[in-house]
DNA sequence: ATACCTGCAAATGTTTTGCGACTAA
DNA sequence: TTAGTCGCAAAACATTTGCAGGTAT
């Protein structure tokens, strides 16, 4: 999905909520929508003071929180205590796969899995919402 | 497995590594094995109380991580923020289906998944180590 | 004009750590 | 005797919230 598409995305979400178009939060998207990596709060911090010192953490966090909202971000919680961010495009859901030494993570798919989520769920009673899968392992430069 | 069976690895755990046999590890042990449900640090340092109300937090907390590396312990993310212990028997790997409304967890094991996951962290160049598989969703009383 | 937003600092909630006193081996 | 332990209070840490002043609509 392009960049200019995801920023509309964002823009009617935040028209139809009535709320409102700040300078802050166009930078702070900007920023997020053209990175690839799974950004922390602190990272996403730091990139965005790059461009304007002034910004709070506040206004990060408030802002992740619409970009989940949007479905333009998703919330990993991969390293035992801190939140990392996602990107998401609009492309196929894929899992983690996460070296517990130097913090790697390879993203993979497997589209059978989400049936047998379902009929997992199903089987319980429970209606799927969504799922957390992530493999810990050493990736092949930590083995070393 | 038996209660004094894993009493046992977890005293042979301390011997190995040189540490002590306190009064409060026991305690705290005791109370943790013979519990099924994934106890947060505060509902164990609850029940431990009522037996000893003189222990501490920093207690509960040391002990669980003695416990989980002796492999009787294992840490859960599930709910956002706070960390469940979950008691592992040396039973079959399971993993988590979590109602996001009440909390409520179930248990279920899919053994085919286990060849997977190796084949998925293989072609990635991993050795894996562990997993967390959870599945989120409403529980049959919460979709009401 | 009036919501909504911001940055700041303070608050929160969970987990960890430093410390002086205590205790198992 | 001497590491290891304990409970406490304080610190650490990521995240959230209250507030007074600023801003988009």
């Amino acid at each position: 999905m392009a960049f200019e598409e995801e920023r509309k995305i964002f823009s009617s979400f935040i028209r139809n909520k009535n709320l409102r178009h700040s300078e802050q939060r166009q930078q702070i998207m900007d920023v997020f929508l053209k990175t690839e990596r799974h950004l922390s709060a602190e990272e996403l911090y730091d990139i965005v003071r790059e461009k304007n010192p002034s910004i709070g953490y506040a206004t990060i966090y408030r802002t992740l929180k619409l970009l989940s909202e949007a479905g333009l971000c998703r919330e990993l919680q991969a390293d035992g205590r801190i939140t990392r961010y996602e990107h998401l495009h609009n492309r196929d859901h894929h899992d983690h796969l996460v070296c517990t030494e130097c913090g790697k993570m390879v993203e993979f798919e497997i589209p059978e899995i989400e049936a047998l989520q379902e009929k997992i769920a199903r089987k319980n009673g429970f209606v799927l919402k969504n799922h957390r899968w992530e493999l810990y392992g050493l990736c092949s430069d930590c083995t070393r």
